[in-house]
RNA sequence: GCCGGGAUGGCAGAGUGGAUAACGCGCAGGCCUUGAGAGUCUGUGGACCUUUAGGUCCGCAUGGGUUCGAAUCCCAUUCCCGGCGCCA
């Protein structure tokens, strides 16, 4: 959520930076917020002349009270305010909703660095690390691998929950905790805490953490209850500290949430539809920051290099792109996205996403902070998060990258410590 | 799920139908002091208008209701605590 006071005192400002995205409503959605805020600034200054008359009439029934004089020409006063007060109370109401409404929706301001563009082909690559592997025979998806070695198991999945499911089984299940586990001591190494959340957010939670359009898309709701199942672990560690003020010398706060996921992924139809590249339900160590609005644009980049070092240890060849204007997304001002080689494709697929997030989302949820405890808050936080390990797509990268002609696959020598130190899955 | 208790500023906590939501802690500033501390004075929820100063309204979990007037009375909801029940 933007501050509304930036909005008043620099709209320019504000409307160029929305603009660089290149959706014209987001333009219309800003031009009708100053309008109606406007409005509702003067309707809110009648409002409370309106109601200070009511006051000094209760005032007078009041002492005319105390010394027993008649009090019923007051009464009718005070009375005949009533209806024009409720009349304009509700247009207020009704108004200072709408704003709400605009300002939830209306994007992040964009950081000056990220690259002008429609879509993801406008990403701007900045790094690449690591060989694309070279294989001289024919190669097989991650599928065929998975099926064969009788680790991943789609088939029954769906027969039991339906498509983009899946069952891991054996050493499918061990790579899963093995990466868990190895990025659970590279975060802790970073000075992380390990956070297990719950899995369940209210909605009131959820609306601050994430933009409102994303919801019917991407989340499962509870039935019945005013429950949602997570996304991702960065929406309920951001929502941890709602409405709380925190003190500086605990920025900033470095956390590692660990969780499952469970996206809807409505709008996806014919995207990745085989396999267990995009699904409903995966595992995911998260990184996530709260620090100061100084601090935010270096860990920034120190929340992309742990994610790459992660990358480098496991040994698989990647790129690193600046995520462009019309790929970003609502809430981060600035996002690098970590694509892996993936070998069956072909192609760099998306496999980290690490976002700054600045005061998006603490403006949301009402999370600031201060020197010290009793000193006057200092502003919002700013967040940051990124992926540490997903464990499905890291899965499907391993598979495909580490397979031989066998079709077995050599395990990457920092997970055999977590799978009984085994070297390679056999059939 | 049932019964009971509760929700007031950064924190603790009074106020049970009538003007400014008490006192305190913490924090900020002034005075005092070589400095620190102690002491002392002032300030310390939000929004809007006007801005040198100031003015007005809102705010006691949330939403309704009663009333000329609600933190206070009534109803509903949410959350927290305790007890009982159920349960991995």
């Amino acid at each position: 959520m933007l501050d509304i006071k930036l909005i008043r005192e620099r709209p320019t400002f504000v409307k160029n930076n929305l603009s660089r995205r290149g959706n014209p409503e987001f333009i219309e959605m800003l031009d009708k917020l100053i309008a109606l805020d406007k409005k509702w600034r003067l309707d809110l200054t009648e409002l409370n002349k309106l109601r200070h008359k009511r006051k000094k009439a209760t005032n007078e029934i009041a002492s005319l009270k105390k010394i027993n004089k008649d009090i019923s020409n007051s009464i009718k006063k005070a009375k005949n305010l009533d209806g024009l007060i409720e009349n304009l109370e509700k247009e207020v109401v009704v108004e200072k909703k709408k704003i709400k409404e605009y300002l939830l929706k209306i994007p992040n301001l964009l950081h000056e660095t990220v690259p002008i563009g429609l879509d993801e082909n406008k990403n701007v690559q900045l790094k690449k690390w690591g060989e694309i592997p070279n294989f001289d025979y024919a190669i097989k998806n991650h599928i065929e691998l998975g099926t064969k070695l009788q680790i991943i198991d789609i088939k029954r999945a769906g027969k039991v929950a339906g498509s983009r499911f899946f069952y891991l089984k054996g050493s499918g299940v061990l790579i899963d905790l093995a990466l868990i586990n190895f990025a659970i001591k590279e975060m802790t190494n970073k000075g992380f805490e390990l956070v297990e959340p719950p899995y369940l957010m209210r909605r009131e939670a959820y609306q601050g953490a994430t933009a409102l359009a994303d919801f019917e898309d991407v989340l499962y709701k509870i039935e019945n209850e005013n429950l949602y199942l997570i996304a991702t672990s960065e929406h309920p560690l951001v929502a941890m500290f709602m409405k709380e003020v925190i003190e500086e010398k605990n920025l900033p706060l470095k956390i590692a949430g660990i969780s499952p996921c469970f996206r809807k992924e409505a709008g996806s139809h014919g995207k990745d539809t085989r396999g267990i590249f995009r699904t409903h339900q995966f595992n995911k160590i998260e990184q996530f920051i709260f620090c100061t609005p100084e601090q935010s644009w270096l860990l920034h980049e120190e929340l992309l290099s742990n994610a790459e070092d992660i990358m480098k240890k496991i040994g698989l060849p990647y790129r690193v792109v600046n995520v462009c204007t019309g790929d970003i997304g609502t809430v981060a001002a600035k996002k690098f996205d970590i694509e892996v080689w993936m070998p069956a494709q072909n192609a760099y697929r998306e496999i980290v996403s690490c976002s700054n997030c600045t005061e998006y989302q603490s403006r949301r949820l009402d999370i600031r902070y201060r020197e010290k405890e009793g000193a006057p808050v200092k502003g919002f936080v700013h967040t940051l998060n990124s992926t540490a390990i997903a464990t499905g797509r890291m899965i499907v990268a391993i598979l495909e990258n580490f397979q031989q002609e066998d079709g077995s696959i050599i395990i990457p020598e920092v997970l055999r410590e977590y799978m009984g130190n085994i070297k390679k899955i056999n059939l």
